[in-house]
DNA sequence: ATGAAAGCGCTAACAC
DNA sequence: GTGTTAGCGCTTTCAT
């Protein structure tokens, strides 16, 4: 009954007699024999988790994609540990030092600037698979995965122009962060494309429904409104419902994300479907991958694409 | 230049001199030193991670307690472990001791049907602070901080019931999980003591939205209806509207947890408020709090209570 | 199929 | 203010 063998049962129970295994897991059961997992990996110098960073966990959508990792690295006998930058680059290049240091087995970044150059660094040089998810990046630090923000609000622009909608703002939190430039990026493209011209409504509001809220009051001008996401898109609806300006008959009003919200709201919201699940399943997949970095290496970035969902609000 | 030095400088840089301090520093930058805290754990005999065991990450409740946590506990240099069940206290058994192999400076079960007996009793046996939060528990393992779900859902019942309404449905996905019976339960205590009857209109599908959009088919005799979440409750009211069925004239409509959402729609929503973030945040408190274990000897269960808000859907 | 020896990288305790 | 010694609990390697 020596140590190494009870290591042995608990790892590759195969290897070890049918009878001693028995004997071992009947006294771990009795004593509630818990291994340490810091010594294991300090053995075999390497850690079993995978450490993801995302801006807040708030966003339903960090949320999801979360979810998804999380379930394909239990798959894997893997533990998650989770940070949380609130968009500070600052915190994230601390968070990475600090999640690096359990060695984890991988990395997945929800959104490419929840680090600063220094965070970036370090992963580089860490030498394990990193993730950046959600958006794509040109020049990941291993490999990138998620859609263009950009052109998914260009294609819901062209969208409202088709309809016949001329004065389309687009409603966005203030400060700017994350991917909302890009939103903004891709809504402009489409109206430059159509010879038209649309104002930026920023709203400093922490959340998002306040902000689409508070946004109703300024487009009284505007025929068509984009919104940064569907949780603001919902918060414009309940605005102009108070406001009195029917939708869509006065106004058109779009989201980005397609939340669950979007298809029972009313009227129910037109948006952009975004792959989500599949985005934080695929992280989990590069993770555990061994031929990851070839991966990689053929093709830097991975575009899981976008859906526009036409519904009953343009 | 010895190596405790080192680590000293780290953790303690005042026991250090400040020119070796900075040394090291400039060191510790040019090679991108990073700590090994697998190693440290070991050589301290203890980790520096909080754990975390939520039924589903998707949940607002839960992802909002579980961000206030995380604030919590990367001020106290510690990250965040997280598992999730999906409402299995089978994975909550088996996570529990996952966790419990990085030795972490405790845990929080969001809910306390997260494990089943066995979860619990190594988590009793490992003798580190456990909070059990978002619901009160009798004889929690170590404190418990949440509030009564079945005492909101009666006062919000009782609302109802002084408003006028005779006829009141609760909407509630199926199966039923988590705390959805004790919120049936404070709804059913309200009918009994007016001498109510009331019907339980159980929807099996995953998402929240649908079984509110799905249930509002259900409720043509019903003159109002409380649901298990506001998530619910926003599909109601667009299953209702679809059906042409005014809110509130026709039928009263309530939700549970005053998600940010509930004041935006339209009808703005009739809801009880609780405590998310000052849970979670409480839960990070006991997990730092050397007294842990005296304040729970003291009051096993910490009443964070809950607030009813009405607005205009009831 | 099982065991013995060595060492992973760090920190506690005790010098100096 | 800094260094030395020992050891944390496992796993790897090499016997047996």
């Amino acid at each position: 009954v020596g140590a190494i063998t009870v290591s042995r049962a608990i790892r590759e129970p195969l290897t070890v007699a049918p009878a001693t295994l028995q004997r071992i897991e009947a006294a771990i059961a009795e004593v509630g024999y818990i291994p340490n997992q810091s010594a294991a990996d300090l053995a075999r110098g390497a850690g079993r988790t995978v450490a993801a960073v995302v801006p807040t966990l708030e966003a339903p959508y960090f949320a999801a994609g979360l979810a998804a990792l999380i379930e394909r690295a239990e798959a894997e006998q893997a533990s998650l540990s989770i940070g949380q930058t609130l968009y500070d680059p600052a915190r994230g290049d601390r968070l990475v030092t600090a999640l690096l240091a359990s060695r984890p087995r991988g990395v997945v970044l929800f959104g490419a600037d929840v680090t600063g150059p220094a965070g970036r660094a370090a992963l580089a040089r860490a030498d394990i698979p990193v993730v950046e998810a959600w958006e794509l990046v040109a020049r990941p630090i291993g490999i990138s995965i998620g859609f263009s923000h950009q052109a998914a609000c260009q294609r819901l622009a062209e969208h409202l122009i088709a309809r016949g909608r001329r004065r389309i703002a687009f409603v966005v939190r203030a400060p700017i962060v994350g991917r909302a430039a890009q939103r903004i990026a891709g809504w402009r493209a489409a109206l430059d494309a159509a010879g038209l011209t649309g104002e930026v409504v920023a709203v400093p509001e922490a959340q998002p429904y306040a902000v689409g809220w508070l946004a109703a009051t300024q487009l009284d001008t505007s025929d068509a409104v984009m919104c940064a996401a569907d949780t603001v898109a919902v918060g414009v609806l309940g605005g102009l419902a108070r406001r009195g300006r029917r939708v869509p008959e006065d106004i058109a009003v779009a989201g980005f994300g397609d939340l669950d919200v979007a298809a029972v709201v009313t009227p129910a919201l037109t948006t952009i479907a975004v792959p989500t699940a599949r985005i934080g399943a695929a992280a989990g997949d590069h993770l555990f991958d061994p031929r990851w970095r070839d991966a990689a290496a053929a093709a830097p970035a991975r575009d899981f694409g976008f859906e526009l969902v036409v519904r009953d609000s343009a």
